[in-house]
DNA sequence: AAGGATATCAACCGCCTCACT
DNA sequence: GAGTGAGGCGGTTGATATCCT
C-alpha cells in the first residue's frame, strides 16, 4: 500500500472537497488550464495531489458534465456497450456526452449489475441461432422461408439497436453457416415479445418487461413512452383503454397488450404506407390505429413520425440498410405494389421494434 | 421514531502504459 | 535498455443518503 508518487512529497489532504477547494481548482484551470496535473495543486493554492484534482476535475467540475440521473436511452446504450465492451469504461463512455467513466461505472455497479443479474435468472437463456444465416445472406434462394431464417426462441425480440449488431456479429458464423449470438450481445433488458396464448389471438401480444424494468417503469404508460425500445415502435402517445373506462393494464404480470398492426409483418406493409402521410411541415405522421378488437378494448397509437434504420430484406431474401425515411417510403409503396400484384409476403422492413421473431406472427 | 439494511457515489488505490531522460 | 514520473484506467472503499421493518 503506498500513494502516488506525486503524493509522497509534500502533505495533501484527502477526502472529500470542500466548496473552497473546488473554487480554487475552477478558477485556476479556467485561467490557466492543466499542462500538467502534478503542478496544479501547488500552482492553485491547494493541498492535494496532481491526481487528486485531475480526478475532481475530471468527474465533477468540468463544466461540460451533465449530471443527473441516466435516462432509459442512456440505460439501454450502457447495457449494449457493455455487452460489446465489458468493464471498459473509459470506452463505453465515449458514446455517453457528458458523463465520465467513474459515473458509468458507479451506474453499472449499483444498478444495471443487479437487475441484469435478477433478469438472467428469470430470463436465463437468450443465446439464439440464426439457422443458415451466412447461406442465407451469401447464396440467396427464394424458396428460403421466413419461417426457417427466424426459427430460433420466439421470445426473442430484435430491437432497432441490437439489429445492428447482428450484422456486426457476422464473424460468428459458424462453418455450418450459422450465425451465433450470446447472451453478451442480448439486450436483455429490453421487453419480449410474445404471443398471446391466453387468448389464442393471434393479433394481440404481450409485451412483457423483465422484471427489473416492471419495477422501474411502475406500469406507467408514460414512463414506458420514454423507453427507447418501445420509442422505436411508438414514438408518440400510448393510450391503453378499455371500453368500461378503466386502463387496461395487467397489474398482476404488467402485460400489456398491443396491436397486431404496429409491427411490420410483410402484410402490413401496404396497410403501413397507407397511414403514414407527410404533413404540411414534410413530417412523417401517421394515423392513429384503431384496435379492430373493439368487443373489448380500444387502442389508440401512433406509429413512429420518424423512423430509426431499417433493414429490408428482399424477394431473394438480401438484407439491406434503409438509411432515411425517403427511401423507407419508396419501400413501403414498393411493397404496397408487390403486395397487390401477387399474394406473396415478398419484402419484410426489419424495422427494431416493429420485427418479430415468432414465425406464428408472420402471415402466411 | 429508531435503527439496521441497502443503495449511491465521490474519492482513493494500485496497476499499466507511455514519454522522456 | 533501464529508470522515472505523469496520466489514465478499473477495482474498491467508505461516507452519506435512502429505504425498510
Amino acid at each position: 500500500m503506498g500513494h502516488h508518487t506525486c503524493c509522497n512529497k509534500q502533505k495533501v489532504k484527502r477526502g472529500l472537497w470542500s466548496p473552497e477547494e473546488d473554487e480554487k481548482l475552477i478558477n485556476y484551470i479556467t485561467n490557466y488550464g492543466h499542462a500538467c496535473w502534478s503542478s496544479v495543486p501547488k500552482l492553485a493554492g491547494l493541498q492535494r495531489c496532481g491526481k487528486s484534482c485531475r480526478l475532481r476535475w475530471i468527474n465533477y467540475l468540468r463544466p461540460d458534465l451533465k449530471r443527473g440521473s441516466f435516462s432509459p436511452q442512456e440505460a439501454a446504450l450502457i447495457i449494449e456497450l457493455h455487452g460489446i465492451l465489458g468493464n471498459r469504461w473509459a470506452q463505453i463512455v465515449k458514446h455517453l456526452p457528458g458523463r465520465t467513466d467513474n459515473e458509468v461505472k458507479n451506474f453499472w455497479n449499483s444498478s444495471i449489475k443487479k437487475k441484469l443479474h435478477l433478469s438472467h435468472r428469470i430470463l436465463p437463456d437468450l443465446s439464439i441461432t440464426f439457422p443458415n444465416y451466412n447461406n442465407l445472406i451469401t447464396n440467396p434462394n427464394p424458396n428460403h422461408s421466413f419461417d426457417n431464417f427466424y426459427s430460433f426462441n420466439p421470445n426473442v425480440l430484435i430491437t432497432n439497436s441490437f439489429t445492428p449488431l447482428i450484422l456486426d456479429q457476422m464473424n460468428n458464423i459458424n462453418h455450418n453457416g450459422d450465425l451465433n449470438l450470446t447472451n453478451q450481445v442480448m439486450p436483455n433488458s429490453l421487453p419480449n415479445l410474445s404471443f398471446d396464448s391466453i387468448s389464442n389471438d393471434p393479433t394481440w401480444f404481450n409485451f412483457n418487461y423483465p422484471n427489473h424494468l416492471q419495477h422501474d417503469l411502475d406500469y406507467n404508460p408514460s414512463l414506458i413512452k420514454q423507453d427507447n425500445s418501445i420509442n422505436s415502435m411508438l414514438t408518440s402517445n400510448i393510450s391503453l383503454n378499455c371500453t368500461n373506462g378503466e386502463n387496461f393494464m395487467d397489474s398482476t404480470n404488467a402485460a400489456i397488450k398491443i396491436h397486431q398492426d404496429l409491427m411490420m409483418t410483410p402484410s402490413l406493409l401496404p396497410k403501413l404506407s397507407e397511414m403514414i402521410k407527410e404533413n404540411e411541415d414534410g413530417i412523417l405522421e401517421s394515423t392513429p390505429v384503431v384496435s379492430q378488437h373493439t368487443d373489448s378494448m380500444v387502442v389508440n397509437s401512433t406509429l413512429p413520425c420518424t423512423f430509426p434504420t431499417c433493414y429490408i430484406m428482399n424477394p431473394h431474401n438480401n438484407v439491406h440498410r434503409v438509411v432515411n425515411e425517403i427511401e423507407l417510403m419508396e419501400t413501403l409503396h414498393m411493397s404496397s405494389s408487390s403486395s397487390s400484384s401477387s399474394n406473396s409476403s415478398s419484402l419484410s422492413a426489419l424495422s427494431c421494434s416493429q420485427f418479430m421473431m415468432n414465425p406464428r406472427t408472420w402471415d402466411s
